[in-house]
DNA sequence: ACTATGAACATTGTTAACAAAATTTGTAAT
DNA sequence: ATTACAAATTTTGTTAACAATGTTCATAGT
């Protein structure tokens, strides 16, 4: 009985939740065309759904919405960019705080294992893996809030921080990053609350003077492939 | 030539801005229902554009969007509540802050002037006023952040506290909120961050305290009379 | 060769009819 | 009177056809 309740309404958030993860792991550039007929082929349900999925990411500032012309993924411009790192500047460091009051044990526990694999994206080389995990290791840290509302606000500062970075491309090889994740772990385990604010402040400002805002790339990648496992 | 390039597009935003007024003067109480058909003849457009703002609305949790039965205002419940003002607890402070940075002579202006009519409503005991007033005050003082991002994020957060007000109400009958914005007008004006944060922080955390989830008002109003003057 | 014009095509936007589901109304039985 | 059931109505959800706009491509002229 009711085969389909995970359908309708689940199912749009299904599909926005995928092109959330592809604009995350950077398989759609930033500029690349969403038509509204690939996307029917490639999620496989009517027009109307990929209009109200489109609808939604417009809304959260991820699709460019044009009249006429058609959706397409952002081109955040250099001052929105350094908006969105000043939000971040402004929440996450706070949230770090209260993460470390309160984190358990298991949730330390994933967050080691998910260091873990950060370190072994950045050894292999694998950029996209990187920036995902990354993204993700950030999501972690918000849901220790447990503050639905800024959970949400989090996710979608994060996503909107991959599409800029994948715009803007990052300043020089080196990337610490990691490293500083897991000083941030290292505070949340002595539970010092200051630390762990203080290392996050400094975490994101060093993210923001990374961003090379010389060059902007226009790589537009096709649709066909990017969600081929769906 | 394009003599409609306001339309489109631009109506739909302003069907929401209208709906989000609405929230905010609490002449919308949470539960009501919010039938498309009625929405068409008070806005007289399609029910393509009132489906997509209904969708925007529900995106931004104002609205619950109930499959095959319709849309209704949202009931938030106390958790999210709780969550809401956690959330401007941690944003809110840190922006009245760069508040006092930024603030040039006339934002002063502004706010004063501002100021001068809550008092006006809190004299004649116009309590929607009060509320829209209130709420308007907090989106000034994040205004002057200058930061589009953290702009979108306050008055979300502040259009659902007015959704929980009207679901909770407040207790008891003392209101000072005026007399704490005035305090924080105070701080901008002598360049004081710290106060301006310290203050900003003791007053959403009274707003919080003076929560009433004793009891829960269903209070749902008819539809016809709210939208007349568009 | 290069630009300009226009027709053919493709894509988005809108409308209206239809299908499905919920709500209401009316009727009958206890 | 109240409950239970069923028909009728209303409301939401979906689909498909149509209109409008944008894009591409071919042709012709300089």
């Amino acid at each position: 009985m009711t085969v389909s309740l995970k359908s309708e309404k689940a199912e749009e958030e299904a599909i926005v939740e995928k092109i959330y993860a592809a604009l995350i792991n950077q398989r759609l550039a930033p500029g690349t065309k969403l038509s509204e007929a690939l996307l029917c082929e490639a999620f496989g349900v009517g027009r109307m759904r990929v209009r109200r999925v489109l609808l939604l990411l417009a809304n959260r500032e991820l699709v460019d919405l044009q009249p006429n012309k058609g959706a397409f993924v952002a081109r955040p411009t250099p001052k929105q960019a350094q908006e969105v790192f000043e939000a971040r500047l402004l929440i996450e460091p706070s949230l770090a705080r209260i993460a470390a009051s309160n984190v358990k044990a298991k949730d330390l526990k994933v967050l080691e294992k998910h260091l873990i694999k950060e370190s072994a994206a950045h050894a292999t080389g694998d950029r996209h893996e990187a920036i995902r995990l990354s993204g993700e290791f950030h999501g972690y840290l918000a849901e220790l809030s447990n503050n639905a509302v800024l959970l949400r606000v989090v996710k979608d500062l994060i996503t909107r921080s991959s599409l800029i970075i994948g715009m803007f491309g990052e300043k020089g090889v080196i990337n610490c990053r990691d490293d500083e994740h897991a000083g941030i772990i290292q505070a949340l385990r002595a539970g010092d609350s200051s630390r762990a604010e203080s290392l996050m402040h400094h975490h994101i400002d060093h993210l923001r003077n990374n961003i090379d805002f010389g060059r902007s790339r226009t790589t537009s990648e096709d649709l066909i492939s990017v969600f081929k496992g769906d």
